[in-house]
DNA sequence: AAAACTACTTACCAATTGGAAACTAGTTTC
DNA sequence: GAAACTAGTTTCCAATTGGTAAGTAGTTTT
């Protein structure tokens, strides 16, 4: 669990499980709220948990782009259930008491 | 998934989940490491999620007992995959790079 | 040569989290 | 009446988390 601890784990890995291959720019102009500097760290955590790779890429102005391992994807579940759950069952929390 | 926020909560949910109603002290017995004032902090947010009840029974010294609600049940599989999720890749970590 | 774009990193700071230890409070056994 | 068991709560402190803003460094457009 500590692997997707922080605020922002989930949601990056959610943002390129669906994007594919995403450069650090698109990123963080996905995710919304994020800062570079939040974005940089979480990506070296999940980087260093063998979660995405980083690759640097000789453009003209140099980019670096970050995908999902295979073994990442594997959290494909985990992610897609924490979601499922959460849109499905938020009503509880205003409203629908039952 | 702040619902689910903390070093505990998955823990407390995994052990009420296969131990059914339990008590305060159960829990403190069980889990091991954690103390008190987490255990009664993490109960409380819990029960505030509507996850787990908590119900104060009238025996000779006064015990609480606590019980995930059918609601607290829809997140079992999110559990169990988590949990099989670290039992199973946990290798990565040490030694087996592949 | 200045401005802008790439991808960061660093410094600083506030809020949250988590832990140890002691304390509260009611009942019951010794 | 002291000790022990129940279920907490309180205080105090250290570490972690997350945010803003500015700085770095290379390339490229103007």
């Amino acid at each position: 669990m500590q692997v997707l601890s922080g605020k922002w784990k989930i949601h990056i890995l959610g943002t390129l499980l669906q994007g594919g291959k995403m450069r650090f720019m698109d990123l963080l102009r996905e995710i919304d709220g994020i800062a570079a500097k939040m974005l940089s760290k979480e990506l070296q955590d999940l980087e260093m948990n063998q979660l995405v790779t980083r690759t640097v890429v000789d453009t003209k102005p140099i980019t670096v782009e970050y995908e999902v391992t295979e073994y990442g994807k594997t959290m494909e579940p985990i992610i897609d259930e924490i979601a499922n759950w959460g849109v499905f069952y938020r009503n509880r929390l205003h409203g629908k008491t039952d």
